[in-house]
DNA sequence: AGTTTTTTATACCAATCGGTATATTTTTTG
DNA sequence: CAAAAAATATACCGATTGGTATAAAAAACT
């Protein structure tokens, strides 16, 4: 790994939650050299412009959630505790290294229409994988027989992802966390529904 | 009602849909003068500065979504119906007038956390009041014995609303409507479980 | 209608925006 | 260790940001 590889990686993971926070399109290169200790020459070396800063550093905060859901998943031994394991990590985000600034595809999501179509594109795809995720394991435990068949896998992956976005929308909204709570004690009431 | 008050007026009407689309830190001025087809000066003999247009503008559209719901609400007969219909102006919401850019609160609650603590603290008693209006149809819903004496109306209505705002954002970014369609039929089956 | 008051338009301000050319320093390579 | 190459810092660019002082126009009041 020479040095343009680590300085790269350095920009990304220090400036990542600050994107995260103030939004891809709010964040200025003041911010960047702030974050990073950096100047804009040194950036602008390593990368093309501010936009393919915010692109990498989306895709590392993603890549911060991937990682602690696999890491849980991979402890349960059913495909109903594998679902569960978006309600722990969620109730107790702060034990896990999670992004600040919460979820990065809400984040994204909800920024300018207009201001950044690849990195709202790269949501898009994040948000379809995860879909396709959470209904292959209901989709499994269908076949496991951990499920009843009636279920609809697209839809009970899209409803639980609903309701876990608007979770930490009302969450970080309010400040209250025994809203979160409550809405994730309904989430596991749905889960072990299915 | 004189010049002043109607102009200001006018100016609300016509930014509060940039000011939701564009985001609320997002939106210059210039944006704001040729929405309006108004100078700057005229603007800022109205306003004190751009965050008191701002808060302005998220006023008038949170009473537009208001006053939606509460229209559809005053049709229904039962508790029941009154919380279906967020299912039914969610799930048609473009055959109402519902402002541009979707739901306000939940472009306010997603927009950079530092830069307006004004408007991100009327996002919240939006929020607030919103819950506690859902809360109580399900409180007097359990009292006329249409809905389970077991369920926590407080915990419900977080819920129904986090389903919702989940809706809103993940149909905002993938642009799927049957995405909306599936997760409002959850939504439907949930309040027809209570 | 004429005068006062308010409202709107013009022209400008310093600060900051993203970005770049160039010089200097630091790595890497021979 | 020296030369070549790459990475970083400095200084600057035009454009845009939110905001203001002042002049012109329109509305309100007597």
């Amino acid at each position: 790994m020479n040095k343009a590889a680590r300085t790269k990686q350095f920009i990304v993971e220090k400036t990542a939650p600050v994107f995260n926070e103030k939004g891809y399109a709010g964040t200025s290169l003041t911010d960047l050299t702030n974050a990073t200790g950096l100047t804009k020459g040194s950036i602008y070396g390593n990368f093309e412009n501010k936009d393919e800063v915010a692109l990498a550093a989306f895709e590392y905060n993603i890549l911060q959630v991937t990682n602690i859901i696999r890491q849980e998943k991979a402890k349960q031994e059913t495909y109903r505790d594998r679902l569960l394991a978006y309600v722990h990590v969620y109730t107790n985000f702060l034990k896990h290294p999670f992004p600040a600034g919460g979820c990065p595809i809400l984040n994204t999501a909800t920024e300018a229409d207009d201001t950044h179509p690849a990195l709202k594109q790269r949501a898009a795809e994040a948000m379809s994988k995860w879909k396709d995720s959470v209904a292959h394991e209901i989709t499994m435990g269908i076949r496991q027989g951990e499920f009843s068949p009636q279920t609809n896998p697209e839809q009970a992956a899209l409803t639980i992802i609903a309701i876990i976005e608007g979770c930490i929308m009302i969450t970080k909204l309010t400040g209250k966390i025994h809203y979160r709570n409550a809405i994730m004690q309904s989430l596991e009431t749905l889960i072990n529904e299915l």
